[in-house]
DNA sequence: GGGGTCATGTAATAGGTTACATGATTCT
DNA sequence: AGAATCATGTAACCTATTACATGACCCC
């Protein structure tokens, strides 16, 4: 029911979003990627780009318009996006914005596994949690004042202001979780249960 | 600087978990997983999971106890944690715990393009966003109301807990973020962006 | 007792990351 | 001019997912 993309890397969807502008060569899009600092939103490193650049080809959503080779630097191919590329781009960014992706954050693991640790030991670890997502919030923060200076429209702050939403969720979530652990009766619960296991 | 482990799929950390209660084969590990709905938290499909004990053996994080071949099904080998597997255990979930890992929410990909549709499209997908989210937030509370009841432990509810708390956070946000998507000011800005794109 | 389906594993394929390679540029 | 660094790509290597395979069990 789901339906697969062709090429599922995220990274294709910016490089889509960037031939729509203009035609470019994989190393250009690589570096406004970097320039606009879209990679701090989409896992990015220059081997990917050229295997998603090199799908994106195949599955027909963009194309080589030319490749040039202004006799020094080796040729790059110039890629410019198609009709289904265009397509392709519309959907997806729908489905995307429409639709919530399951997703598995690695603390939540933590989290599913956490009995494995004393009480105590949970307790200190989770300061430290606590301690890093502060710094993390006032980071964002500080990328978002430094952009409200420079009049960045605020549609390009939306991914930060995401960040930060999910940031202070977290704290809030860890702060109540270090507070519950305080409890004795968990401390007993706890002990119990290493006991009984075999 | 960051310690790359041997095996990251964190699927190794719940068999190790598994392991520590008593040796098991691979497709019990699996059946275990799912009934303790552990794949909620944690990607789970059985083709890794077979590849992600191998690598745990080769790595010396857990050994074969025996090959018990009881006549009929075919042989399955028995496995059992090491104590080198313990002591990754124990690290792993500290790391785990204690510091934040970065991730990238395909939300998140989708907010940092977002100015290529326009402010009706995008307003109509977060509306639908944000009924999903309503529902998902719906689900999971359900969810807590029944463990509650069958007296589950709290420490086995962290991760639903965290679950909620961040959908909660996602649908303030979304519901926000439809807000300043009304400003006829912003409107504006994006039919000029447009039509500057070359 | 033959057709479905559950239990269990392996192999083929696709996807992604790291390491390497090579020519140009810049610095001293 | 030689060393260090940047620009640019490719290839080798892991990881993960899907598809396939096989025997047992269950039901009319």
């Amino acid at each position: 029911m789901v339906k697969r993309r062709k090429v599922s890397n995220p990274l294709a969807l910016a490089v889509l979003v960037y031939l729509m502008a203009e035609p470019m060569h994989t190393y250009e899009l690589g570096r406004r990627l970097q320039e606009h600092g879209k990679d701090r939103s989409i896992k990015y490193n220059r081997g990917s780009l050229y295997m998603v650049v090199e799908q994106l080809c195949k599955a027909g959503f963009v194309a080589e318009r030319e490749t040039v080779r202004d006799t020094q630097r080796p040729e790059r191919t110039i890629y410019r996006i198609t009709e289904a590329g265009r397509d392709e781009l519309y959907d997806w960014m729908r489905a995307l914005v429409a639709v919530p992706y399951e997703e598995y954050p690695h603390f939540g693991v933590a989290l599913s596994l956490l009995a494995v640790l004393s009480p105590a030991e949970a307790t200190e670890l989770l300061g430290r949690r606590l301690a890093t997502l502060g710094e993390q919030a006032e980071e964002t923060r500080g990328v978002l004042r430094q952009a409200v200076e420079d009049d960045v429209p605020w549609v390009f702050l939306a991914e930060e202001r995401y960040r930060l939403s999910l940031v202070e969720a977290e704290i809030r979530f860890v702060t109540d979780l270090i507070e519950s652990l305080k409890d004795p009766a968990y401390e007993r619960t706890w002990q119990r249960m290493k006991e009984s296991m075999t």
